[in-house]
DNA sequence: TTGATTATTCAAGTCAATTGAATTAAACTC
DNA sequence: GAGTTTAATTCAATTGACTTGAATAATCAA
């Protein structure tokens, strides 16, 4: 994930570039707004602003949503996202099958395909793609395709996938960026499942109007996506957030986050119960029923997650800890209103305007969505190289 | 610390000051360097880079180095800091005292004050800066005082200082940028005692080289200074690294990590083992002496770092951890020779250029110089206004 | 109806980047 | 050691994008 960036310096093209995002920014969290309104909120002028809008929607990305009167003065003409302007693919690659979903500028998925895989090879991942794209260029119009996020468990090396603990062999050592982005023919952002989770809440979900918050995900273990000011936290080697290690304490017995907090976890508190969840709708009758076992477990979880939202809050400082992922949202809303939070905490902040825990709203398919979503969010977040 | 920016715009005059600060950072970073090479690194051209250097010139913040020959071609003239270009001011307010420091642009401390506070008030700390003004002023030229840093030790609420942890009565709901700035007549950074201490080893210490860094920071209680791409992590409300009341698990039983590994930790144990230590001298004595009441105090808190730095790296996947703060260096060396690391956690790398924890540099007004520090930093490091 | 207010556009001006050609000084080649 | 190659730097012209200030348009208030 680490790179030396040779782009540090601004010019004309890259203010314009940032400028730009402004706009798309303000106008994607106003949902409508005027010329005047963005240019006082951005501080570039108004000639500045009307410009880019011009150039926005002619490229078709802005469209006209009347006037509104708001008081004296000429009524402001209002622009929105124009949601058909543009596309984002995401891909989310997991063991057995590759997920794909489009997703328009405005953030609504318009088509989803599952494709099964047999190993999730690069070579078998790769092909499978190649299949895809034809589809994909068949369901939107290929040049509205503005790029693809790739969403893989982590954690990363310095290329490719490494360490022993993640479920796809045959990554190590490869340029995913390379890879993906020539099978694609299209620009790709990779991210692990937990971070593109945390981005489809930004740009469509419950994280809309926060900039500065962390996401847990659910997937087979359990992530942690930090987004600090927009942007992710992707550490010095695109590895922040493993947090499935976290040690919890329950009842004097230290056990690991992830053993206690996750999918599997569930499946094997039910097994030990003689109860088989092998699927997920199972899990959620289990859950109607107010099933004593999924209780039991919904318990030690929360416990356990309390521990780690308090460690997150007091290391981070976020405005808010989201909870999502591949998990029934009943049980997910369950679990968010049990974890305990800590009133002695930075963060408990009597006057905040939501919870300090938010139930996010993307449901399942949250990390494919996310890929998607880290395309649409670099057109409305403005980014400037790092430093060196 | 929030606030609304009116200003994530780019024009003509904010792309200069990045560019020139991206110049800055890396003739920082390199020491001496010739201007077609900043060119190559920064993605401008060597006119732009030329035309950038010459105005830093004149205004006396670079001075000329001799040519190097390095091969074929015109040799380069090389750039480096001129050290006495620019002085940034730092300010430490702690409960019984106040810190001042001078750095000049190379980060060297020209002027260091101690001044008593008998209660620390804003009114009585704002009158003991008006007067350190004076002497300020007669130190260095004030037109070359570029700004000042003040650390505090925190939590901050939206204004002020909040919580009931922190140690600085009578702060609480006052906009410390406004008062801070209209005393010094000088744009201020206010941080934290642990940020401010991180920023100093990236400015002058041990992080030199690292953009993304975590550091532990040994004032009264345990801070943690996350830094990302050369960025202090600050959190939404100023709060990040409040690392203090992590469990850890010694043995069987939780303490808070604060409880075990800060000064007042030791001060409790050594009395235990009926040592008077309030001098920091004697500890030093103590150390080197081989103490074993110390010693034993050294492994429990190298212990509990274990488990702190474990949840960092994994947490934040940094180049590396830093250890430092207000306590005798020997004593900090042997405390990080004796951190346990998680031979499977994501920051096992054989390969990497320097360890995984590291010993800070900057000796014990960290903290102060570290203020000084935040000013230096914005110097070499380019920002943008972050997303709304 | 008139004046105040706010949004928007028009036209000119400015800033800071880029581009391409020219100059300088070293190293390499024969 | 003369000529060629390479690299850094400067000179002069150009361009892109933002700002400025004046003009115009549409609404509210008196």
């Amino acid at each position: 994930m680490k790179q030396t960036h040779t782009t540090s310096g601004a010019n004309a093209e890259r203010s314009r570039a940032h400028n730009r995002r402004v706009v798309m920014g303000k106008i994607h969290s106003a949902h409508e707004i005027g010329r005047a309104e963005i240019a006082r909120a951005s501080g570039l002028t108004t000639q500045t602003v009307s410009n880019i809008i011009a150039e926005l929607e002619t490229e078709g990305y802005l469209r006209e949503a009347g006037r509104r009167v708001q008081g004296r003065g000429l009524p402001a003409v209002q622009y929105s996202i124009n949601a058909s302007g543009g596309y984002a693919l995401g891909i989310e690659v997991r063991p057995t099958a590759l997920f794909a979903a489009i997703l328009d500028l405005g953030g609504t998925n318009v088509a989803t395909w599952r494709l099964p895989l047999s190993k999730a090879t690069p070579d078998e991942t790769l092909c499978t793609l190649e299949h895809l794209m034809l589809d994909v260029k068949r369901t939107v119009q290929p040049e509205r395709i503005i790029g693809a996020g790739i969403a893989m468990p982590g954690p990363f090396g310095r290329t490719g996938l490494s360490g022993s603990a993640h479920d796809l062999p045959g990554w190590e050592d490869k340029d995913l960026t390379k890879l993906f982005s020539e099978a694609l023919e299209l620009p790709v952002q990779i991210e692990n499942d937990a971070n593109a989770a945390a981005m489809a809440e930004r740009v469509t979900g419950v994280a809309k109007g926060l900039s500065t918050y962390a996401y847990l995900y659910f997937g087979t273990g359990l992530g942690l996506g930090l987004v600090s000011q927009g942007q992710l936290i992707a550490g010095a080697f695109g590895n922040a957030g493993e947090i499935g290690q976290l040690p919890v304490n329950l009842d004097g017995t230290i056990a690991q986050l992830e053993s206690v907090a996750s999918r599997s976890s569930i499946q094997r508190h039910m097994n030990n119960a003689g109860i088989d969840v092998s699927e997920m709708d199972t899990l959620d009758t289990l859950h109607a029923a107010q099933s004593p076992a999924l209780s039991s477990w919904t318990e030690q979880a929360a416990k356990a997650l309390g521990q780690a939202v308090a460690i997150i809050e007091n290391l981070f400082d976020p405005q808010a800890v989201i909870l999502g992922g591949a998990m029934p949202s009943g049980l997910l809303k369950d679990i968010t209103s049990k974890i305990p939070l800590n009133v002695a905490s930075v963060s408990h902040r009597p006057d905040a305007p939501h919870d300090r825990v938010i139930l996010g709203q993307c449901g399942r398919l949250t990390a494919t969505n996310g890929a998607a979503s880290l395309v649409l969010n670099r057109v409305y977040t403005p980014v400037f190289g790092p430093a060196a």
